[in-house]
DNA sequence: GTAATTTCTAAACCTAACTTTAGGTCAAGA
DNA sequence: TCTTGACCTAAAGTTAGGTTTAGAAATTAC
């Protein structure tokens, strides 16, 4: 059995399902490193595979590409990893995935306090301000659905 | 009391927390209709608040400009919204989340199953072909997290 | 030994959801 | 009235995550 030459990007690319600009750019992120063979053309390890197909899922859980990077760190640089590595990697793709599936519950449920008690105009609503208003809005408080305190109502 | 002669576009962003660019932007997008004054500026119906704070809500849950104009075309066009109205599309906010919710806790219930199983490179892994796939991914069936029926194990 | 594929780089292009900029107009207050 | 701040339009810029294009070099297939 001849020795293993590498995977070119276009098998790579087979294997994964992925497009082939599409691991070029996830090289440009940082998410793989392939070495280049005698005549510069790019050459990836078998293990590769799953590390791209670990991007994919990861991406459908709907984190960032450098928020993958940082997933990714965790597995070992010195060797190929092994199934535990990648079990151990996998929890922290879990980690996220529960925190996203709470924040999200949670607003469901803030919506429904709304739905339920007609307050959609009030600034006491529960959907004011949650925890998980991303974006910070210049400065004070904001008041969604409506009406600020002193503003009487909506007409 | 004198007749009421609609908010400026910054009165406006002040009351929802929105930047002036981007009430404009949802706008070009038919989000929201305002009319102009003789000088040409934009005025807004108090109701328009609560109108953008709907979009902001319907943001952070994760819906798109266009679906969140789909939305809110279940509102009356000849009249300001009621409550019911609101509470009326609130629901359909709901749904839209609900399905988001479920599918999420299907991704994480099937990661579960392959860090308890160890599969992760298998072709049967729980997380092959999963119905969230949303892409599609060119001609035949792809392996996610590492091998091909036929290619024996990842190094 | 050719011809057809693949691959290479660099740069431009794409969508979503906005922001920024430039140059000019409108409105409100002292 | 004058001046400042708010507003106007159009166009270009921004970020994420890529794709497309162009022209050249490497590989593979016959």
């Amino acid at each position: 059995m001849p020795a293993f030459e590498g995977l070119s990007i276009g098998a790579l690319a087979r294997r994964t399902g992925l497009a082939v600009s599409a691991i070029r750019y996830y090289e440009t992120q940082g998410l793989i490193t392939p070495w280049r063979n005698p005549g510069g053309q790019r050459r990836y390890q078998k293990a590769d595979i799953r590390r791209l197909s670990f991007v994919m899922i990861a991406q459908q859980f709907g984190l960032t590409l450098p928020e993958i990077r940082q997933v990714l760190s965790g597995l070992p640089g010195n060797r190929t990893p092994t199934p535990q590595d990648w079990k151990k990697i996998s929890k922290s793709l879990r980690s996220h995935l529960d925190q996203r599936i709470d924040t999200l519950t949670r607003l469901r449920d803030n919506l429904d306090g709304c739905i339920g008690c007609g307050c959609l105009s009030l600034p006491k609503c529960a959907l004011y301000n949650p925890d998980d208003r991303a974006k910070s809005y210049g400065s004070g408080p904001r008041y969604l659905m409506g009406d600020a305190p002193d503003a009487g109502s909506v007409e």
